[in-house]
DNA sequence: GTTAGTGCAAACCATTTGCAGAACG
DNA sequence: CGTTCTGCAAATGGTTTGCACTAAC
């Protein structure tokens, strides 16, 4: 079964359609994998997609986010960004140094069940972001 | 020394200077703890500072992220929050309603251990958001 | 006195809404 | 066929900008 059909039949079951629109999106998404603001993917949708309107890629972006196919999150400028669901990634980053190191998602497996358990939440996704002192960083610190 | 004066001589080594709107302004994101947005933020501080305009807010909202002091985030409904800085809490959002559940810390505390372990970091805060579904969307979508 | 910071008003741009028609199943 | 979904156009509202003035140090 490919991505798009499953992903069909995700919504079909719940009483959704899949449209052309939404196909393009989740797939422009999908390329990408990074993130993306609304007028970004209606600039790339709407080349693949002549007539399609903004006003449909808001609407969109809303209903994959409520299904969770899409995450929404912010960029370094603070505006509303969005990512395709699954591509867990987690930041260790260091205060001093800046250094960021990519946080493996088997470690916070273990804390998803515990979530689901505790809270009846269904989980999605997540962005997780650590900060502190690389191992280097605290060395120089502590030489002064 | 208080908590006021410590932050006016972080921003004046940095050759900033601590005015009334922004002392204002940190205290009303100190005593919430929450999350609030520029709006929400100016219409308490107008009360204490009459003649304060969302002009001055926006600015000061940027200001003092780009000093470390409060960190944005998006709430459920996709729009721009603010948080005051150090304040140990996260977050389990739901993709649908936007219901916003706190997560506690001593969830977390296993995962703060095992990361510094494998990592060698040395953790000092962490922003943590997980998104899902919340046990009421959940029934919700699957009747449709 | 010098420079950072604020208020004001206007512009800007992202996002939302209502409604009629098109498309999906 | 019925309901979901989209396009269109217009309104909305959050956010930004330029400039003159005020306040911090």
């Amino acid at each position: 079964m490919t991505c798009a059909t499953h992903r069909t039949s995700e919504l079909r079951q719940r009483g959704y359609r899949m449209t052309s629109q939404r196909r393009v999106i989740l797939n422009i998404l999908l390329e990408d994998g990074g993130h993306l603001s609304p007028t970004e993917v209606y600039g790339r949708a709407r080349q693949r997609l002549p007539g399609l309107t903004e006003t449909t890629v808001y609407r969109t972006m809303e209903f994959l986010t409520d299904n969770g196919m899409v995450q929404p999150s912010l960029n370094g400028d603070r505006h509303l960004v969005y990512e395709i669901s699954g591509h867990e990634h987690h930041h260790l980053v260091c205060n001093s140094c800046g250094r960021d190191m990519q946080v493996d998602h088997t470690l916070v497996h273990n804390l998803y069940h515990q979530l689901e358990d505790l809270s009846g939440y269904q989980l999605t996704s997540s962005h997780l972001t650590f900060f502190g002192l690389c191992p280097t960083c605290q060395t120089l610190l502590q030489k002064g």
